[in-house]
RNA sequence: GGCGCUAUGGUGCAACGGUUAGCACGCGGCCCUUUCAAGGCCGAAAUACGGGUUCGAUUCCCGUUAGCGCUACCA
């Protein structure tokens, strides 16, 4: 089979007999580019991920695009790009159902010749719509009860319509039911005559025979040629399951397991949308939030491994997940709790997990110095390679989004900052502080070896000689080194940024005292 | 309307017949302290309602209510 876009449009794309060598759990992520990937289709495409990682499992990407009209093909880079970033990756696909056109077509015929499916002359709004609970107008009720659904005459070979175009309906059996297992919501069974006679293909437009594919089909015809065993999706498709496994049963195939998970709504109730703000996951990685931290808070997000533990990484998720874990209830997503996981993860990642993440954020917003890399402090010798790691560590506890690194972070990594004028009205207030500040200066230029302990004496030393607290100089220091009010612990602070550059900075905000 | 699913603090989850109903976010307070975070401690806050079953129900069954989903030639 092949693999992608880059294929002519006449050649289905077929699993090869051999196209897989793992026997066992094969699952599927089959978005639609009708939106970006929102915050529940990543969920899905996670546990699915997720569950076929844990069992050694092969995934398998299908882009749903039967639906030409609404389909926006330039969509599909963002979807792929989010699951990317979420680390979410695929092993075979992805595939595209608009070029698997043919198979479904020989499917449906399939299911016409073996009395399965039925030629639908009926116009659309027949069926769109409205209450089906009475029987249609052209069909006599029948003896047990009133129809719950619309079935017209053209299941049985009459054409309701001569000469129009027709669609191929799948015929559902009338009477019995039809019954399914899933692994998160148990054996289910649907009344067959509360299923309506769903499409299979559309109408043609032009000259073909047949349309394209409508969902029911597509889905069934590829998780059987795809040789998916777990169906793992949205809650929203467990109405449209029995269809499904009629389908399968008329295509002469064994349905797979099911595993539908709730819904994420927003903190109405109401199920998510943009109204609720950012349902888009690329939104989340342009805000800055890290994404194993979106990925430990979205995999609790209708899961949980049975016990307290919610600070799972990665590798604990791969470890625990179970469809048994997943809850039946519909999740509220919590950005305030997702805000708490990203500073989770800030504060207790390895510091070289962290630094990559750091060095894209300087990248983005220009301030990155090739010589950080070794680990240098700018204008030092050289000997400090440390230098960035000490100083993200420093900074990180007091971090939310990875541009904080870049903003609230700024005087860290460039001399261009400005002095917050609230912070200098603040801390500024008392007259000796020019004069305090420019002994201190003096003080800290003198001495011979930089390092915390020192800066401390030396700072304490200044305020008992000027007769001021210790904590008045310390913190109008603060805004004359990094020019804001809030920021690391002092003398942390002087050890990183260097003895040259405090004084530097020290002796500049002095003589900034008289101006404005 | 019909059919289906669900129901533990505001939110996410535990407890899968017997617990003073647990953890986390958020919220309030205290401690720490050099600003702000982080961290530690404490606190307020829940089994939707009504019937059963049982020695005993958050847990099992039924009903009510509420929410959500499906009910398209959308996916």
């Amino acid at each position: 089979y092949t693999e992608g876009s880059h294929q002519d449009g006449n050649t289905p794309q077929v699993m090869s007999e051999t196209a897989n060598k793992t026997p066992g759990v094969r699952v599927r992520f089959a978005p639609s580019p009708t939106g970006y990937l929102h915050v529940g289709g990543a969920r899905t495409a996670l546990f699915n991920w997720l569950f076929a990682r844990r069992q050694g499992g092969t995934m398998v990407l299908r882009i749903e695009d039967t639906d030409a009209e609404r389909n926006k093909p330039e969509l599909v880079k963002g979807i792929l790009d989010g699951l990317q970033w979420l680390g979410v990756d695929w092993d075979e696909g992805p595939f595209y159902q608009s070029q698997r056109t043919e198979l479904y077509r020989a499917a449906a015929k399939k299911c016409l010749s073996n009395g399965s499916a039925f030629l639908c002359y009926c116009p659309a709004e027949k069926y769109a719509g409205g209450d089906h609970t009475e029987p249609a107008q052209d069909e006599e009720p029948k003896a047990g009860g009133p129809r719950r659904v619309t079935r017209c005459t053209c299941r049985d070979g009459i054409p309701s319509t001569p000469g129009a175009k027709p669609a191929v309906r799948f015929k559902v059996p009338l009477g019995g039911t039809t019954k399914f297992f899933d692994a998160v919501f148990g054996e289910s069974e649907f009344s067959n005559d509360e299923i309506e006679d769903f499409v299979l293909l559309r109408s043609a437009k032009g000259d073909e025979e047949f349309g394209q594919s409508m969902y029911q089909l597509g889905v069934v015809v590829d998780d059987i040629d795809m040789r998916i065993t777990h169906v793992i999706r949205g809650a929203d498709h467990i109405s449209n399951t029995p269809k499904q496994v009629l389908l399968y049963r008329a295509l002469g195939a064994e349905p797979p397991v099911f595993a539908h998970v709730p819904l994420i709504l927003g903190a109405d109730k109401r199920r998510l949308s943009k109204r609720h703000g950012a349902t888009d996951v690329n939104m989340y990685r342009a805000e800055g939030f890290l994404p194993e931290a979106f990925r430990n808070f979205l995999a609790l997000l209708g899961w949980s491994p049975g016990g307290d533990e919610e600070f799972l990484r990665t590798k604990d998720l791969l470890q625990k997940f179970s469809l048994e874990g997943v809850s039946r209830t519909n999740a509220v997503f919590d950005r305030p709790k997702l805000e708490w996981f990203n500073t989770q993860y800030l504060q207790k990642l390895p510091i070289e997990e962290l630094l990559p993440e750091v060095e894209n954020e300087l990248k983005r917003s220009g301030l990155w110095k090739p010589e950080w890399a070794a680990g240098a402090a700018p204008g030092s010798d050289g000997r400090d390679h440390a230098w960035l790691a000490k100083t993200v560590d420093l900074l990180r506890p007091r971090i939310r989004l990875l541009p904080d690194f870049s903003s609230w972070s700024l005087a860290f990594f460039t001399d261009d900052f400005q002095r917050d004028p609230a912070a200098k009205e603040k801390f500024w207030k008392d007259a000796k502080v020019p004069e305090l500040l420019a002994k201190l200066a003096d003080a800290l230029a003198a001495i011979p070896e930089w390092n915390h302990d020192a800066c401390d004496h030396v700072s304490r030393a200044v305020a008992e000689a000027g007769g001021v607290k210790a904590g008045l100089l310390i913190n109008a220091t603060r805004v004359a080194i990094v020019g804001q009010a809030v920021a690391p612990p002092l003398f942390d602070t002087m050890v990183v940024l260097g003895q040259q550059r405090v004084v530097g900075r020290l002796r500049e905000a002095v003589a900034g005292f008289g101006k404005s």
